[in-house]
RNA sequence: GGGCGUUUAGCUCAGUUGGUAGAGCGUCUCCCUUACAAGGAGAGGGUCAUAAGUUCGAGUCUUAUAACGCCCACCA
């Protein structure tokens, strides 16, 4: 780089340096991680994003934060590895590859399996890619060169091995239950996919006539279309109202089939009438009332929500879409007088999470991983801690769910998916379980493939090279160190790794589970591209910069993971603080001609040199606490206000100061240019270009090569300098004073005025010594010191810890309002002393609270009595 | 029905061992002081949802209430 340092324009140009840092990193193949290094690993898989799309602010967020963490820990020693890679995303990319289709007025069938398969590998391989470069726009630090895939043969080999070891220990079968099965997409899908959505509907009574004989029980029903698959009628064997009619046979309307009447428990007496039909292929819980009364099941709605053309279902509703034939047959049974009454009702209704689609419950043959077993060890590690949640209230939320777990539904009769390893004889029709095709003359593959989860579940481990647990990745870096996602996954993926990993490596796959909120838009909703209220990361990269991004993301985050709202706007908050780095770095380059290489000289260092670099060794403490507990939020804040408020607003202001002094000026070049550099490793996990960039420029001895790869500051104890911190308070405090006389007073800037000091005798030896910093920030030309009676007459006056200082302004103070000033600073303070008081006159308090509080509380009563005194005597001497 | 979260300055929100409140934005005043107007300086602004309790002391702990939001369960 050959940029000198008058070509850095005085905006920082985000754009042109994001560039051309990251192909920097990626160049010289900083993110590579080394399988044979000596050093203790972290390790980081990337919550594969679907190749559905492209990235959203959600992807943004949680990428960050894990690069945060990744080149936080690279600083800090580690082996560090983060395998990024993509989600084949089963059902979503099959429906968008769907959707394209029916764009041509095509269906998948008119393609057929291969030739749709073919198509989705097309998009998925030209979204994977994509998604991809959109991370390294957000300056993740990657290692590209072990990016995977959950459909990638490696994946695709862990799942068939884990598939059928499952099987061998009887953890997978294949049966008929009742599932979620979305009409839409033609397949099943597990509860988890299943979403529920409260709906305005109707309770309908119908009335189902005895047979030979008069009289009829009274049914209530949200679903009238399915009468054709009632198998009985359902009452509370202690309902009195029916005990009578159990055991009769009554006839269906509209079919003429009879059922009978039976008694179960599961019949809620005030529900309705107290009486449920029951319709065991289309409803859970009707199912298991079949199951216990020995009623076989009847068919009545197909795959796509349509009555089924034959059997039960008459003939003028072949056919119909279900909706449609709830109205031909509520019209029917109305007509015939079936009909009883019609009553709106609200009830949840179950609907598919990827399209919407209302679910139908479908007896149908699926295969299912039986969870309960698996999950004993998964309810272990967590209260062993083994793993651990941040925060810990999501624990609850995993536990809660793991004990009441129930089989997981894992085949899909979609066609984008790992094809379940299991093959059908086709002359007798028997099945095996193989990780291979015996012979594929004499066997067929099962169609059906995985839930997209099954593959994701495998990831920390797939990823590693599993299942040889000899390759040097598995060695090295797994179980990995930390997973970072969202809470709305939990269920989905995070549970799910947790039990394979523990199942298939006996180990925790990961030790700390970072969950952090959503990104909502400004109004607090979730972020939809239905709702057009999606925020776009990559134009907020373009607009204001990937660090701007970085910066603001992370400062929202809370230790709680409360969600994040955004607006557009907000990035100006980042972006402001890039230019404010980029600035301040500006000035320290400019003002470092003629610095050698050399290190701070400890022995000649002033007040405000020991005050900066005690502050930034506090702040190094700080942050590295928080980084390691998660509160990153904070790290930010501590950085931002250290660098922004301390370094530039104060040291700055005072380097310049000291750089005209030539005694003072080496020193203070290299204390500026150790903090600058410090400061930029603090803040390099959470903004790498900028601080990448101005570390390339500063002059140094290094042979480090990047800031990416030099050591992160950590607490220092012979850099704690806690007696000059503490004096500097009086460089702050005396100068804030003056500047606020100055502008209460309207005083133009361009008038230098003279102050007398009336300083402790403690405080003194310290006035004489700021002395330059009070004389050019506040702009006074001479400093006098008074000792004996104060004569404020005419004048503005501070009192400034246990000194006072006056200002002599005749011409230009109004003395009442300087008089009013005073009375106001007065009435603060007696206001503190007074609430003070009452708790030091408080005995109990003197005996409860721990001694140092006393104390201080003690001296602080002090201080205040003296500094009312001083202000009494200055009123008074301004008076006079 | 069960669980969780939120309620703090005009707005958006921080505030973990309980010691009398902070930031950013916005507002008002002044300033283009040779790093930065995406800036500098100064100021104003809060009975921390409500009620009770524990405590010498509560934004912080306990209980109850209210409003809003989320998750789980699912009576047809």
């Amino acid at each position: 780089m050959t940029t000198t340092i008058q070509d850095l324009p005085t905006v920082y140009n985000a754009k042109e340096t994001e560039e051309s840092i990251y192909k920097f990193w990626e160049d010289n193949g900083f993110f590579k991680a080394d399988a044979h290094s000596q050093k203790e690993p972290y390790s980081i898989v990337i919550p594969p994003p679907n190749v559905t799309g492209v990235l959203h602010m959600g992807h943004a967020l949680d990428e960050t934060l894990q690069d945060i963490l990744v080149r936080y820990h690279r600083m800090s020693g580690f082996e560090t590895l983060w395998v990024p890679g993509t989600d084949h995303a089963g059902i979503a990319t099959q429906n968008v590859v769907e959707k394209q289709l029916r764009e041509q007025g095509l269906s998948r069938y008119d393609l057929g399996r291969d030739k749709f398969l073919e198509k989705t590998w097309e998009w998925a391989n030209a979204h994977k890619s994509r998604i991809l470069d959109q991370c390294k726009r957000l300056g993740a630090s990657f290692d590209r060169t072990r990016e995977r895939f959950t459909f990638d043969e490696g994946c695709s080999d862990a799942v068939k091995e884990v598939f059928v070891r499952l099987y061998e220990k009887g953890l997978i079968y294949k049966g008929k239950y009742i599932v979620n099965w979305c009409p839409r997409c033609r397949s099943a899908i597990s509860d988890v996919e299943t979403e529920y959505a409260t709906e305005q509907g109707h309770l309908w009574e119908i009335s189902y006539p005895l047979k030979n004989e008069s009289g009829a029980i009274i049914v209530a029903t949200t679903r009238p279309e399915t009468i054709f698959g009632d198998v009985a009628i359902a009452v509370h064997p202690d309902d009195k109202k029916y005990s009578e009619l159990v055991g009769k046979t009554v006839v269906v309307p509209l079919s003429g089939r009879e059922i009978p009447i039976i008694a179960d428990e599961y019949v809620d007496r005030n529900f309705g009438t107290g009486a449920v039909k029951i319709t065991p292929a289309h409803d859970p819980n009707d199912y298991e009332v079949g199951k216990r009364h020995g009623l076989k099941p009847i068919w009545v709605i197909d795959e796509e929500a349509k009555m089924i053309a034959c059997g039960e279902v008459p003939h003028k509703y072949h056919g119909l879409d279900r909706y449609e034939a709830r109205k031909a047959i509520i019209g029917d049974l109305s007509y015939q007088n079936f009909l009883l009454r019609t009553k709106d009702h609200e009830h949840n209704v179950g609907k598919c999470q990827r399209c919407g689609t209302t679910i139908e419950p479908l007896l149908s043959e699926q295969w299912f991983v039986k969870m309960k077993p698996l999950a004993q060890e998964a309810i272990k590690a967590v209260h062993d801690g083994r793993i651990k949640f941040i925060p810990e209230r999501w624990e609850k939320n995993y536990l809660g769910w793991m004990e009441n777990i129930r089989d997981w539904c894992i085949s899909r009769q979609l066609w984008w998916g790992h094809q379940i390893p299991a093959y059908h004889n086709k002359k007798t029709g028997e099945m095996i379980v193989a990780k291979e095709n015996p012979n594929p003359e004499l066997w067929e593959q099962e169609t059906d493939v995985l839930d997209t989860w099954f593959s994701s579940g495998l990831w920390p481990f797939s990823t590693m090279g599993w299942p040889n647990t000899d390759s040097d990745d598995f060695k090295k870096f797994y179980p990995t160190t930390t997973l970072v996602t969202g809470f709305d996954i939990i269920f989905f993926w995070v549970a799910r790794m947790i039990t394979m990993g523990l199942e298939f490596t006996g180990k925790a796959p990961f030790s700390t589970v970072y969950i952090h909120g959503l990104i909502r838009d400004e109004k607090g909703q979730k972020m939809s591209k239905s709702k057009g209220n999606t925020i776009d990361p990559v134009v907020i990269i373009d607009k204001y910069g990937c660090d701007a991004l970085r910066f603001t993301m992370t400062s929202l985050c809370t230790y709680g993971g409360q969600d994040i709202k955004i607006s557009d706007e907000r990035f100006e908050y980042g972006r402001n603080f890039a230019n404010k780095i980029w600035n301040a770095s500006r000035f320290v380059l400019m003002n470092l001609e003629g610095v050698d290489n050399n290190e701070i000289d400890f022995n000649n260092l002033t007040i405000a040199d020991k005050w900066i670099l005690d502050k930034l060794n506090s702040v190094a403490k700080e942050v590295n606490e928080d980084i390691k507990n998660y509160r990153i939020g904070e790290t930010a804040h501590v950085l931002y206000d250290f660098f922004w408020n301390s370094y530039c607003d104060w040291y700055v202001e005072i380097a310049k100061i000291q750089l005209q002094n030539s005694e003072l000026k080496l020193n203070t070049q290299r204390v500026l240019r150790y903090v600058l550099d410090m400061s930029l490793r603090l803040l390099h996990p959470i903004m790498p270009h900028i601080t990448e960039k101005v570390w390339q420029l500063i002059p140094k001895s290094t042979d480090i090569k990047a800031i990416m790869l030099a050591p992160y500051p950590v607490y220092d104890e012979s850099l704690a300098y806690p007696k000059e911190a503490k004096e500097m308070e009086l460089v702050f405090e005396t100068i804030s004073s003056l500047r606020n006389v100055r502008q209460s007073f309207n005083i133009p800037l361009s008038l230098n005025f003279d102050i007398e000091i009336h300083a402790s005798a403690d405080e003194k030896p310290i006035f004489k010594e700021i002395e330059s910093y009070v004389k050019r920030m506040a702009k006074v030309e001479n400093i006098t010191y008074v000792d004996g009676e104060v004569n404020a007459k005419k004048s503005a006056s501070a009192v400034v810890s246990a000194s006072k200082i006056v200002i002599p302004l005749e011409n230009l103070i109004d003395f009442e309002q300087e008089i009013a000033r005073q009375n106001k600073k007065l009435e603060k303070l007696a206001g503190e002393r007074k609430s003070l008081e009452g708790r030091i006159n408080n005995p109990k308090f003197v005996s409860n609270a721990p001694a140092e509080l006393v104390e201080q509380t003690n001296a602080r009563i002090a201080e205040i009595k003296m500094q009312e005194e001083s202000i009494n005597e200055l009123i008074s001497s301004l008076k006079g």
